[in-house]
DNA sequence: AGGAACTAATCAAAGGTTTTATTAATCGCG
DNA sequence: CGCGATTAATAAAACCTTTGATTAGTTCCT
């Protein structure tokens, strides 16, 4: 395949075989699986991204924390940030825009000083719940290209992949 | 399972099973499914980016960016936007760093003097052939938690999600 | 009680992405 | 040919993330 007749899918197999060319001793199939894995959860997160939240002015990361206190209810920051998978500093200052706009309330910490109580407002409940089912429904409409069990079996295999030790996790 | 007993993971479980008690209409299966694959490809680029990437200097679009350019060779702006499933936008202030960088040069075209030639200079090709060798490693240590089959497997999958048709495009 | 070590949050600087708007060049069609 | 519509790239503003540093509060240990 000439490099002038990939597009952005068929990339991923002219990297393969022309990183195996240039490099013998790469690991391809390893290659394929993490550029693989990458492309589609870009595409998947640029669609829900500028299909749902966008338009509602809000970003990804900002719906990922009211998600997460609304899944979990009020929290402190640095829990918040486990949860969410977000740095401290990415949530102390999403947090920021989040509280500017009325969707989240923080207030420090009555047994601890330091630490700061994240907590939904009644209009950040409200937001969340209708902004999630019209996100439920975006992942849906990308879930059903595949039937139940090859859903379960791709759900199974990517915590496999997830339950990898010995890598570096955010702190 | 209380909402103090969750972890990063745990959350998928917790947030499926809430969010069915609260929106009765929802599908839990594709939102298991989604917040699956979005935290399996954080935490894999994370690993790559502060472990492979960071430490050399580059970010992960720095190395995608040129990772394309090695792949596929010299190309317009507009087609590296493509192939790397970024904005224009996103390119053309990425080349602005990489070429300050010196490892890629920008060159008007000769035939449409709009656009702009992409290249890696001596340099960049240097540093992605030693970056992509430690990147490929970084990538055998994820997929080996996967047997053949199952990465094969995997990959069909994800390129059936990544296939569907009918969602929003980065233009 | 007092000081060292640790921890929560935030700040600061640099970089990357997004949307929207602008500039410059090319195309298309009468 | 000439002018309106497209197209390539970049600029601007807002936001998010990262690393590294700082501030403030807590814990531990003697």
């Amino acid at each position: 395949m000439s490099a002038q007749d990939v597009d952005f899918w068929s990339f991923v197999d002219a990297a393969v075989e022309r990183a195996r060319d240039r490099l013998p001793g790469i690991d391809p199939e390893a290659m394929r699986l993490i550029l693989t894995l990458y492309r589609v959860t870009n595409m998947v997160v640029y669609d829900m991204e500028s299909v749902v939240h966008r338009p509602r002015g809000w970003s990804y990361p900002g719906f990922r924390l009211v998600f997460t206190l609304w899944i979990a209810g009020p929290m402190e920051a640095k829990r918040a940030a486990e949860l969410s998978g977000m740095s401290r500093q990415a949530v102390s200052a999403l947090v920021g825009t989040l509280d500017r706009d009325g969707l989240v309330s923080k207030v420090p910490d009555v047994n601890d000083r330091r630490a700061v109580r994240l907590s939904l407002t009644t209009k950040g409940d409200d937001a969340i719940s209708t902004a999630f089912a019209t996100h439920n429904e975006r992942e849906t409409l990308w879930a059903e290209t595949l039937s139940a069990e090859e859903r379960d079996t791709l759900v199974r295999l990517l915590g496999k992949l997830g339950a990898r030790e010995g890598v570096r996790r955010r702190r």
